[in-house]
DNA sequence: TAGAGGATTGAT
DNA sequence: TCAATCCTCTAC
């Protein structure tokens, strides 16, 4: 079952990275194949702090896709190489969003081979995330979320951010998410 | 319009 | 530890 607009509205936006723990990625590839996988690292951006994009509510023809309603996707190439897919959470205008890290593939999605998916720039290839999705809503026939496997408050771990130290204090919020001694989390 | 740098990765 | 690689943003 697809996650209703109400899942990425009305709560922190670490509150949300927390909850798509377990959660269910799927892309439509385009003869119809599905690549999918269950969400076990997660990392939060709010527009109040200097790690995100959408800081200081300064919109770029780049992070405009932060800004739609919650519950769209936000993807951009970093480094010239790799697409990173986030997940809008919050209403229309604020520019927060949620990284994923890091999936489990489902056995059954058709991913090759095993430690594909365990990073940013890796599980973009897996499931052939590109440009195209930039902007679109997960509850399509392109790219969506549901409902997948329970993460108890024990299995889940809470902890600093990777990659922004160019953010000063803020680079300290523990705003990232995984899941406790799960092989596809990635490495640090 | 030029130059710097990045929410990474994999090889050395 | 370092290069790959290119798009975006900032400054001039």
């Amino acid at each position: 079952m697809k996650l209703p607009p109400s899942f990425y509205v009305g709560h922190p936006v670490s509150y949300i990275a927390r909850s798509l723990l377990g959660k269910r990625l799927v892309t439509s590839g385009v003869n119809g194949t599905l690549q999918a996988g269950w969400i076990v690292e997660t990392e939060a951006y709010s527009h109040r702090e200097r790690g995100c994009h959408a800081f200081g509510n300064k919109k770029t023809p780049r992070n405009e896709a932060m800004f739609l309603p919650g519950g769209h996707a936000y993807v951009y190439l970093c480094y010239g190489i790799h697409w990173m897919f986030n997940v809008v959470t919050g209403p229309e205008g604020k520019g927060d969003a949620v990284l994923i890290r890091a999936l489990q593939p489902v056995p059954e999605a058709g991913i090759p081979s095993p430690r594909v998916t365990s990073g940013p720039g890796k599980l973009t290839k897996a499931l052939h995330i590109n440009r195209s999705h930039n902007g679109l809503w997960l509850g399509g026939n392109t790219i969506w979320l549901e409902e997948g496997i329970k993460v108890s408050k024990a299995q889940a771990v809470q902890t600093t951010r990777i990659g922004i130290d160019y953010a000063g204090p803020d680079a300290l919020l523990p705003w990232r998410f995984y899941v406790k001694d799960n092989p596809w989390v990635s490495r640090k």
